[in-house]
DNA sequence: TATATAGGTTTTGTTTACGAACTCATGTGA
DNA sequence: TCACATGAGTTCGTAAACAAAACCTATATA
């Protein structure tokens, strides 16, 4: 299950995917955001006050994830107010969904006491976990898995 | 699919286990350090000449997973060497290996550029995706997943 | 007209990161 | 035995990133 010593990955981090990953949302402030933002959090002010980052960090982040493709900034109007600018998930960022939440229950587990105050479930009220689904649609455990390298 | 706008997540980050991950690993040397110990590398020397992290950075990031429980370090004796020291992954650590897996097919998809050097699959050789599944051990598509909090 | 609000940018210290060199204990070859 | 190599760090001076607060601008409301 754990892996044998290398001296080196196989895969390069250059060459890597998850390097990329990494690079882009790999930061504190950032997946801070994108957990906001998976909520429905979409204005400046209300990331700010809920995540208390620093108004000038707040600005360059969402900046970079705009750039990047993982949010969009959108005009709407309230009624009686004036044109506000909101960020918005794209589809490259709502795929991380799976993700963060993986994350959460990681942290349920590890780090949580006592019950956890957000859990998932499907529609007829079976508990979800993430996990590994094979081409037939059906869970794939861990030591199933296996890696392959491109030649 | 993408939520409605709030004002406010349903769970504050203070209260919430996806920040205490986030707080705990959300850091780009982290993730790199976890991504090289999930393939094997365990020695000081191999995280910095693969990384190329700063000596300094490399040994807090290394302390922190330590006393955090998602490392442990162990003596090891090569033949003909002294005694050394290795990091390696606990159970902890280890568990996240579906996390930085489902974050390298995330990378694949939005940020390769042509085939990806790595790849999954289950010993049948078919192609292994990071998914939600029910406790029927059945997939659960993305639409179907509720979202439940604690009273 | 004055005030409030949303959505930022500027300014100013304070951490933290970085790269290079240094340390220290052990092991190897000449 | 002496010089050199190696792994695993620590120390140092500089560069970048961060945090807190103040400031700016456009529009709406009193």
């Amino acid at each position: 299950m754990i892996p044998p010593r290398t001296r080196r990955s196989p895969v390069a981090p250059d060459h890597c995917n998850l390097t990329r990953a990494i690079a882009l949302i790999g930061d504190k402030w950032n997946l801070m955001i994108l957990r906001s933002a998976l909520y429905g959090v979409r204005r400046f002010d209300d990331f700010q006050s809920e995540l208390g980052a620093p108004r000038t960090v707040l600005s360059g982040r969402l900046k970079k994830l705009v750039t990047n493709g993982l949010l969009e900034t959108k005009q709407y109007r309230e009624e009686g107010s004036r044109a506000r600018k909101e960020y918005i998930l794209t589809e490259q960022g709502n795929d991380l969904r799976p993700i963060l939440i993986s994350l959460t229950q990681w942290g349920d587990k590890w780090l949580g006491s006592g019950e956890a105050p957000i859990s998932f479930t499907q529609k007829s009220g079976g508990r979800v976990q993430a996990g590994f689904v094979g081409e037939n649609g059906r869970v794939v455990a861990p030591e199933e898995l296996r890696i392959v390298l491109r030649k």
